[in-house]
DNA sequence: TAGATTGTTAATCGATTAACAATC
DNA sequence: TAGATTGTTAATCGATTAACAATC
């Protein structure tokens, strides 16, 4: 059940839809505030979203009262208000482990900063890789992951190993004390602490999910 | 509705949570096969999923009958039935556009013949690039990319160009005739034809979903 | 005040699941 | 046949939305 606490839009547990629905907003917001959008009506951000405005007015009313009757929502103080609640002020240390091609890429092109995330740096086994630095984050070697992770208290763990090591690697990061784990393995981790948040990025259920709805079309086209 | 047809397990549109579990069984189903298993009942299925043992009777039979009472589900069979499913056996051909980082590694990282996609090439605007070759895949130029689209019956465009460029080239794509956008751009496309397919990886609204659950668990820990 | 839009309620809609007859 | 597990039904649960009183 959602409840408001007593400091406003801080709720008890959020569905998992809802929370992602919520990080489409705050992206669109995001949008819209750097095109200089001052106010904004649940019926315009709802065509924007491809949304209804009654779901849009559902959603943000679980978190707090951002609008106002008559006027619509102020952009500036919804999208902050979001910001709080997506913990994007929260300053979240991370490493990144496995440091393959798209550990570099991931490495060198995420603007981690604008989600309040800081990569503290990155592990790998690979000697050719220890001691190297990328895009100013230091690659160091895996033996020593577990102290840096503890000593430095690391929240997030970044996680690109191959699929044939992602369980155990996920396994020794939780051991570590690690909170959170944004995993690009294409494999679906089994983490039985329940405190750990799993976050997934699968290529390759995605690519499937495109080609399903492609020859589901393709053989079946809506009348 | 969900309606079966005459020739069995194609449905006439499937809801997108139960799509994307599909390509969940499928990559589960595929690694249950690697381990040489030949059969499993729904109550193990489902405890490898983390869902109930009667949600994975009822997704499987939305499809067609592929267990038999008293034994439980053929993998074989059902392995190769939700390949079906999925499109894997339709060759489907691909493009990708825009050659940056992001570009390069799925170029030269993602395993497309796994899952039925043909990569015919890449697309740049950028000098240094066209003429190139990564991992077997010619990059052209970007001015070429529309008639190389119709001519070859590309279906499906892989978008990896940044994001101000995202929404234009959606649209010339659009324009060429293609069926399937695999949006990698962190921006939600705008796109009036229906028989579009879009599936979004979207690396900031994944790592916001991270960074929110970590903050609901830490200010509002369970009991 | 009059007009407009919110936040919320109550009704609708769809998804999940417990239970069981059908079936291997 | 007896035992086990499926596919399906009916009940439950939760999410969506239309409608509207409250409010700016």
């Amino acid at each position: 059940m959602i409840q408001k606490n007593p400091n406003g839009y801080r709720s008890h547990s959020i569905p998992q839809a809802q929370l992602h629905r919520l990080t489409e907003y705050y992206t669109k917001l995001d949008a819209l505030l750097k095109e200089n959008v001052v106010t904004i009506k649940s019926v315009e951000l709802a065509r924007l979203m491809g949304m209804s405005a009654s779901s849009v007015r559902a959603d943000l009313a679980t978190f707090g009262e951002f609008g106002k009757a008559g006027h619509g929502y102020d952009l500036a103080l919804l999208h902050a208000s979001l910001a709080e609640i997506l913990g994007i002020n929260c300053r979240f240390s991370a490493v990144l482990v496995g440091v393959g091609k798209l550990g570099q890429t991931i490495i060198g092109s995420f603007p981690f900063s604008q989600y309040g995330v800081r990569l503290k740096g990155a592990f790998d086994v690979s000697p050719k890789l220890i001691g190297s630095e990328i895009a100013g984050c230091r690659v160091m070697d895996a033996a020593g992951q577990s102290d840096f992770i503890r000593e430095e208290g690391v929240q997030i763990a970044i996680l690109c190993v191959d699929k044939v090591n992602a369980q155990r690697a996920a396994d020794s990061l939780v051991q570590s004390g690690i909170q959170g784990i944004w995993n690009f393995t294409d494999t679906n981790l089994v983490i039985t602490q329940p405190e750990v948040v799993v976050e997934n990025i699968h290529f390759s259920n995605s690519l499937l999910a495109l080609t399903c709805n492609l020859n589901l079309s393709q053989t079946e086209p809506l009348i």
